[in-house]
DNA sequence: GAGCACTGC
């Protein structure tokens, strides 16, 4: 019954580019369409904006329609989790299933969380999750049908994913595959698929090969207004927009768009100052900040509705375009830009970098003030400013350290991934830097062919390859259950501590009661064995000691699939292997043995603190700084390895750091530090 | 003395 209503056709004309003008389905054709296309050709785009029901009909209809009658199952991935199982659990409901059934006919696949079972016909993953699948079933033979929501995002994971359905295609010609998009991107993806030296697929030409379908999603009307000028102070003109909507527009809360924390915090402060101007009046403002770095208590807030005569001010960052949904909304403010992560090939360093949005981005933004009724968009560029804007993101594969996703692709076969059909090809100096960085760590050899064992366990592993390596070699240190720990840990990204109530100076406290002296490896280490001993799942303990409690049992989650990995290799917990130096080793206190091992991962990431704190790279070229959450932002330190270097603004910020000896660096990595000279 | 957009295995 919910059909009907979810792909009912709007009268309005809402954005011109949003949707193709001609071509429109009504909602009985749509199911007709998809089932004829999907069953003629492999290859289906569907254009269509989220709320569209596309995702939950589909499915569906593929369902009722046979495609799951042979024991065969219907895959839809998504980029984001929460997608993952929101949306299984509403198809679900849709086809009558009590929530405790969810699991049964209809499930979802996520990293620690597998809700399907042998009667599972229909199933949401991750995209991430259905790469790492094919490791298993290279053909994915148990899909029928598999459906990729969410392309237009262009994520590194859907990218991979459709490439190598494509691949999958030439030998399964009878599986489907359909693409799911936002935006016009429509005809690039089926190119894509059509393409190749004979433009051939499945032994179809390109015109048999697929359509593309397009539906009206469920919106309404979004009224674009541009500045005249252009604005040198987008969080002024933002915060002052915000009082000329407050003060003239009718009821309905505002959605402003900004880069990050600081800008955040900034207007934030801006419109409560500006409030008291009002005065006792009977409308008044609640700025609320939504940002991915706040813990989820805060975040909670924008959801709940605002009290009596308030309006909410979400001051978010693109956090709020794709990834989080707020009702409600009746006015956005677009200030135009969003940071975006971006690797340099030649330093081996990611940056964040402040960008004009894509039209694709402003489209989707603007949308976010018309999903439950008429709104209106401010942008705060003109209108020029807009023609000029590129038409879509970058694609993540091309502004990414491509070295886990080669590795990831060498282990399924994919011999050359030079020649990989990629759907943006990535700048060739990514490819060249990724290769460097896996030969560097023993992963491939000088022919480019990934190594056994170690290449093979590397790709295995969800972890990045440095970390990957250095896990791997924890046996031959003796320190394998520690190693556990601290990998587990690394993969938290620094919410291990947090300061409750806005308390830093309790925060640096715990941090100091935790801390070991060699750096901050050791002290999370130190952190977690902490926690388990309290008992692990001692909230409170937490709550006082300024840590994360989710990201802790997080770790206790981490920590256990990678022992399980590890086992499946053949490596149990306990596992001690004999290197050449094993005498010298067995000789060494636990702390040197670890700081040993992590040398071997990360060899690549030394740095050497100067007199002022701050530490140079080998070469001397980088001047890099303490992140504040690193112990040594206090401390004296000589060389040092890192786990992470990134970028921003004006710093170049280091984080999770461990002193090492400069002899270790030439003796776990003779040759790159041979080559690369110091 | 001072901080990182967002995902995912």
């Amino acid at each position: 019954m919910a059909e009907k209503d979810d792909i009912e056709v709007s009268e309005a004309g809402l954005f011109p580019a949003l949707y193709k003008p001609p071509g429109l389905l009504p909602i009985a054709q749509l199911k007709d369409a998809l089932l004829y296309t999907a069953e003629t050709y492999p290859v289906t785009i569907i254009v269509g904006e989220t709320g569209s029901g596309k995702t939950t009909q589909i499915p569906q209809f593929l369902h009722k329609s046979g495609w799951t009658s042979d024991g065969s199952v219907v895959a839809v991935t998504q980029p984001r989790r929460i997608a993952a199982t929101s949306v299984a659990a509403r198809v679900a409901e849709e086809m009558g299933f009590f929530p405790g059934q969810l699991g049964q006919e209809v499930g979802y696949s996520i990293r620690f969380e597998d809700v399907t079972s042998a009667k599972t016909q229909i199933k949401f993953m991750t995209d991430g999750l259905l790469l790492r699948e094919m490791l298993v079933d290279p053909l994915l033979k148990r899909y029928s049908v598999i459906m990729v929501d969410e392309a237009h995002e262009r994520s590194l994971s859907s990218d991979i994913l459709l490439s190598l359905l494509k691949k999958i295609l030439r030998k399964r010609p009878e599986l489907r595959v359909i693409v799911s998009s936002a935006t016009i991107e429509a005809q690039k993806f089926l190119d894509f698929f059509a393409s190749d030296e004979d433009g051939k697929v499945g032994g179809k030409t390109k015109n048999e090969l697929g359509r593309i379908i397009t539906i009206q999603g469920r919106v309404h009307p979004v009224d674009i207004q541009y500045l005249v000028e252009p604005t040198a102070d987008y969080v002024e003109t933002a915060v002052q927009t915000v009082m000329d909507i407050h003060s003239t527009e009718d009821k309905g809360d505002i959605l402003l768009f900004l880069t990050g924390r600081e800008e955040i915090n900034d207007a934030i402060d801006k419109i409560t100052d500006r409030i008291v101007d009002f005065g006792p009046s009977s409308q008044t403002l609640q700025p609320l900040p939504l940002y991915a770095g706040l813990d989820t208590e805060q975040q909670q807030f924008v959801f709940e509705p605002a009290p009596e005569n308030t309006r909410k001010v979400i001051v978010s960052t693109n956090i709020a375009e794709a990834s989080v949904t707020i009702d409600g909304i009746a006015y956005v403010i677009d200030c135009g830009f969003v940071k975006l992560r971006n690797y340099d090939p030649s330093l081996g360093i990611e940056r964040l970098n402040v960008c004009p949005v894509s039209k694709a981005s402003a489209t989707q933004r603007a949308g976010r003030a018309g999903r439950t009724r008429p709104g209106k968009c401010f942008r705060l560029y003109t209108e020029s400013a807009f023609a000029d804007l590129p038409e879509t993101t970058f694609p993540e594969i091309q502004r990414s350290d491509l070295a886990p996703v080669i590795l990831q692709l060498m282990n399924l076969g994919i011999t050359n991934v030079v020649r990989f059909d990629f759907l943006s090809p990535p700048p060739s100096k990514l490819l060249i830097r990724a290769m460097d960085t896996l030969h560097s760590l023993g992963a491939i050899d000088e022919y480019a062919r990934l190594t056994r064992p170690l290449g093979t366990r590397m790709a295995e592993l969800p972890l990045e390859p440095m970390l990957a390596k250095t896990l791997l070699n924890a046996p031959y240190f003796a320190c394998l259950p520690e190693m556990l720990t601290i990998a587990s840990m690394m993969t938290l990204q620094g919410t291990v501590f947090v300061s409750h109530d806005g308390n830093k100076k309790q925060e640096d406290k715990a941090k100091r009661r935790f801390a070991v002296a060699e750096g901050d490896h050791m002290t999370l280490y130190n952190v977690y064995e902490s926690f388990i001993s309290h008992g692990k799942k001692d909230a409170q303990w937490c709550r006082e000691n300024s840590l994360n409690f989710k990201a802790l049992v997080k770790a206790m989650s981490v920590r256990k699939q990678l022992r399980n990995h590890l086992e499946r290799l053949g490596i149990a917990e306990t596992a001690t292997f004999d290197g050449p130096d094993a005498a010298k080793l067995r000789g060494m206190n636990l702390v040197e043995r670890v700081r040993r091992c992590l040398t071997t991962g990360f060899f690549a990431h030394a740095a050497r603190m100067k007199s002022d704190g701050t530490f140079t790279t080998p070469k001397g070229d980088v001047t890099l700084w303490v992140h504040p959450s690193s112990i040594f932002f206090h401390r004296k330190a000589d060389w040092v390895i890192y786990h992470e270097i990134m970028e921003t603004r004006d710093k170049t910020y280091i984080r999770d750091l461990t002193t090492v000896e400069i002899d270790w660096l030439t003796e776990y990595a003779p040759s790159y530090y041979r080559t690369k000279g110091k």
